[in-house]
DNA sequence: CCGGGACTGGTTTTT
DNA sequence: CCAGTCCCGG
């Protein structure tokens, strides 16, 4: 019985061979699916009415799960046909909205699980949906196979039609480092000079193309010559070279599906029937490719429901177009649009001053944020000010430290930066102070160094064919195999176009190499070949253990007697563990190309320091926004290279900022930043003009002279911020002068028993109005004098030639010239 | 093969 | 200023 749409009764028999069973699971039948206390709709008969069984279905009993919800989240949940864009603000409830559409999507018997493509950013965002929508539907989540990324739906398309984009099914999916590498070897057969075309450069270039969509043949005229010429060129050999390693960066898993769609039309109706509903999560941060991906499958059936803010789109930078999100109702005919303005997270100050900064842009959609919970202990939001950022950084730890004795949580405290150099002055605070903080987005596991290495003698066994990975551990631990043995393997390979390792066996079977070379390169080799007959027997993670083992690998680490080379070994170990959950070494490879999931350690308390953008989508009671001067926010690069639009992206940044205060939200500027080394006097950001007073206290004093609770200046505008010279106002009031004549006294203290920070403190221009320069260290003569003899205990006897500050030049007698800190010589 | 010295570039980041 | 990379010498 097929319905007027033409599905047939069973989509799975629609597909090619094993396409459908691997999705069989126990939950995939809309029946079995009900929430508990919902009387579902009758098992589905593919098409029809959904509406109507939804409207009937609330009008027999309202299901558990729609309580508690607003009338627009309740319309966006109940709307499942056509196209539909919510709006949804910062804290408006988003993600409850897409996971109970989902549930009510199951619930009412409109599609099965294996029939609703969720797309996310990040697969933190695609957890936590699964997480919550297996809160509704209990354990049958496993049946939502087409939740996930973008990039992790891709690989699965993929998988099964790698032939029709010239790949093979086991392709292999590089990250940046092994595409750099790549790169470089192109740019290297080019002849080019690295120095002036940089491989990271053309990598960004090939993102841009790829983010687009667009194919070596498809890149502009302009693009094509960029790159000493030769841009079109390289990137087909690139991709060219990609075909031959059976591999993919991540770009490609995009392209290579849209190419995969558009060539074979009758793969791209078989998903077309198959997504009856598509939702997308984060729609502002979609680039063209994924626009374009989205349209081809939503031309069959346009029950696509996108969701996102165009006030928190922030990555431009790296190929998002808000104009997806600002185009939606034209690109998707007769679309629905839904606001989300009801925010529960915030007080009605922080939203207040949220929605006047965000105001000043242009070219948005149009939200206010509203909030009807009133709090009448809440405070505006704070605006204060530092000499540096290690002022900054001091002011901010005595206020977390004085929010922790008052019963505050750490874990519930934020500070929220525009770059990452800035993180540094609050760890180095917080360390000398004791307090526990976490930075987020710091290195990931999967991006160290051992944990690569160890990967690429996996991918070695499993891929015999990545190359990359060959290069990469071929002489790791050191086996004596240099590059000339290296540059023969290459050669043969390149002339064959063969794999390296099947070059390498080639070669051994020859006199061309010497014996010493050839015995180790036979050695490596009769250990994958050995690899990769254990693979079909023995357990995966006993095997990765035996390879690292038989290589020499855990060897190496073990002698290596260097204070990271214990922390390795663990994460070896860690690694091995990580594995056990996964049931092959081949399963467990593609899991981790695309997961590439960070440490988390939410177990203890601790402030969590981090940028503005891997900020977006948390929240905390308390958020710390330091460095608002020009220059550093908005940030310079982004007026430069994009003017306007970069100074409103940067002003949604700020949005985003302020936005992920529940309770408390406190802006910092200092006069004084050090950038590349050079002190520069700062203007404060213009985005602190573009607060409302009403909603923003500025705050004269900091840390233990104020805190939240007594503000003392109160009765300055926001217009005080305008002046070129923030010195004038507040910085000349009696309480300003008190405050720091205490701190200076303190300070004096303080270096007395910090090396560290005397040693960062002795460059600054502390010159402007006498009094506030009284830091010790800085205007402390030098206990020596040009010309003076003195013993270093490395570089024996010399005279100084200059002297700056605590660090003097000194010409040795026998070393040279050096530069060394004066604690270190001695007079003679 | 390691390490010191020269040189370079320094916003944001996911997959 | 500082961290990461590259190149060359011992």
């Amino acid at each position: 019985m097929a319905d007027p749409n033409g599905y047939p009764d069973d989509i799975e028999d629609t597909f090619p061979d094993g396409f459908g069973g691997d999705d069989g699971f126990p939950g995939d039948r809309p029946s079995g699916l009900a929430p508990s206390g919902f009387q579902p709709a009758p098992a589905a008969t593919a098409g029809g009415g959904i509406a109507a069984r939804a409207m009937a279905a609330r009008r027999s009993q309202a299901p558990d799960y729609l309580e508690g919800l607003n009338p627009e989240q309740r319309d966006a949940v109940m709307t499942l046909e056509g196209p539909l864009l919510v709006l949804a603000g910062a804290g408006t409830g988003k993600t409850r909205v897409l996971t109970t559409r989902i549930a009510h999507i199951l619930a009412t018997g409109s599609a099965r699980p294996s029939e609703i493509l969720a797309v996310t950013f990040t697969n933190k965002a695609a957890r936590e949906m699964k997480d919550r929508i297996a809160g509704f539907i209990g354990g049958h989540v496993e049946g939502m196979a087409w939740l996930g990324t973008f990039h992790s739906i891709c690989v699965k398309i993929l998988r099964r039609h790698a032939e029709l984009v010239g790949l093979k099914s086991g392709f292999s999916i590089l990250d940046t480092d092994d595409q750099l590498r790549l790169i470089k070897q192109i740019i290297q057969a080019e002849g080019l000079d690295e120095k002036r075309w940089t491989p990271r450069a053309f990598a960004g270039m090939v993102d841009g193309w790829k983010n687009r969509a667009q194919t070596p043949n498809e890149i502009s005229h302009g693009e094509a010559a960029a790159f000493a010429g030769i841009g079109r060129k390289l990137y087909a050999e690139y991709q060219d070279r990609l075909s031959i390693l059976n591999a993919c960066d991540f770009g490609d898993l995009l392209l290579h599906v849209i190419t995969l769609f558009k060539n074979n039309p009758d793969i791209l109706a078989d998903y077309q029937r198959r997504f009856r509903f598509m939702m997308v999560d984060e729609y502002q941060d979609t680039n063209v490719a994924q626009y374009l991906w989205l349209r081809l499958l939503a031309q069959g059936n346009a029950n696509v429901c996108c969701v996102g803010d165009d006030d928190q789109s922030i990555y431009g930078w790296r190929g998002a177009e808000v104009d997806n999100i600002l185009r939606f109702e034209h690109d998707f005919r007769g679309a629905k649009v839904i606001r989300l303005e009801r925010n529960y997270r915030s007080t009605s100050h922080i939203l207040a001053a949220a929605s006047h900064l965000i105001s000043h842009n242009e070219g948005r959609l149009g939200k206010t944020l509203f909030t009807d919970i009133s709090d009448p202990d809440e405070v505006p939001v704070a605006v204060a000010s530092a000499w540096d950022s290690e002022e900054e950084a001091r002011a901010i730890g005595e206020e977390i430290e004085t929010l922790q004795t008052q019963g505050h949580r750490l874990n519930d405290i934020a500070i929220l930066v525009r770059a990452s150099f800035q993180m540094r002055s609050f760890e180095d605070r917080f360390v000398s102070m004791g307090l526990n903080y976490r930075v987020i987005g710091g290195p990931r596991f999967y991006e160290r160094l051992e944990i690569r290495d160890a990967l690429a003698y996996f991918r070695c066994v499993v891929q015999p064919a990545d190359d990359l990975a060959f290069e990469r551990i071929v002489n790791t631990p050191k086996r004596g195999l240099g590059d000339a043995t290296l540059k023969l393997v290459h050669e043969l390979a390149r002339a064959n176009r063969i794999p390296l390792m099947e070059a390498a066996f080639q070669l051994c079977q020859t006199e061309e190499i010497k014996p010493k070379a050839r015995t180790a390169l036979k050695g490596v080799l009769d250990n994958f070949a050995r690899w990769r007959r254990e693979l079909e027997t023995a357990k995966h993670t006993e095997l990765a253990e035996i390879i690292l083992d038989e290589s020499g690998y855990t060897e190496m680490w073990r002698t290596d007697r260097s204070a990271e080379a214990p922390g390795r070994l663990d994460n070896l170990k860690e690694l091995i563990r990580s594995m056990e959950e996964f049931e092959s070494m081949a399963g467990f490879l593609e899991h981790i190309s695309l997961v590439m999931d960070r440490d988390s350690e939410e177990g203890l308390d601790a402030v969590s320091i981090m940028t503005l953008h891997s900020a977006k989508g948390l929240e905390f009671d308390t958020v710390f926004l330091p460095g608002w001067e020009e220059g550093l926010f908005p940030h310079q690069r982004a007026l430069d290279e994009s003017g306007k639009a970069g100074l409103e992206e940067e002003r949604r940044l700020a949005y985003v900022g302020v936005t992920r205060a529940k309770k408390r939200a406190k802006i910092w500027f200092t006069s004084n930043r050090r950038i590349h080394g050079q002190w520069q006097s700062s203007i404060p950001s213009r985005f602190l003009d573009e607060l409302p007073e009403a909603h923003v206290e500025i705050v004269e004093s900091s840390s233990n002279y104020g805190g939240y609770g007594s503000y003392g200046g109160g009765g300055y505008g926001a217009s005080r911020f305008d002046g070129r010279d923030p010195f004038q106002s507040s910085y000349s009031t009696p309480g300003w002068q008190r405050a720091q004549k205490a701190r200076a006294a303190q300070d004096t203290v303080l270096e007395r028993g910090s090396f560290k920070s005397s040693r960062q403190r002795k460059a600054g221009p502390m010159t402007i109005e006498g009094e506030l320069v009284a830091k010790s260290v800085a205007s402390t003569p030098s206990p020596y004098s040009l010309g003076e003899r003195v013993f270093h205990i490395k570089f024996g006897y010399g005279a100084i030639s200059a002297i700056e500050g605590n660090k003097l030049t000194i010409e040795f007698e026998k070393a040279g010239q050096k530069k060394v800190l004066d604690s270190f010589v001695e007079k003679h």
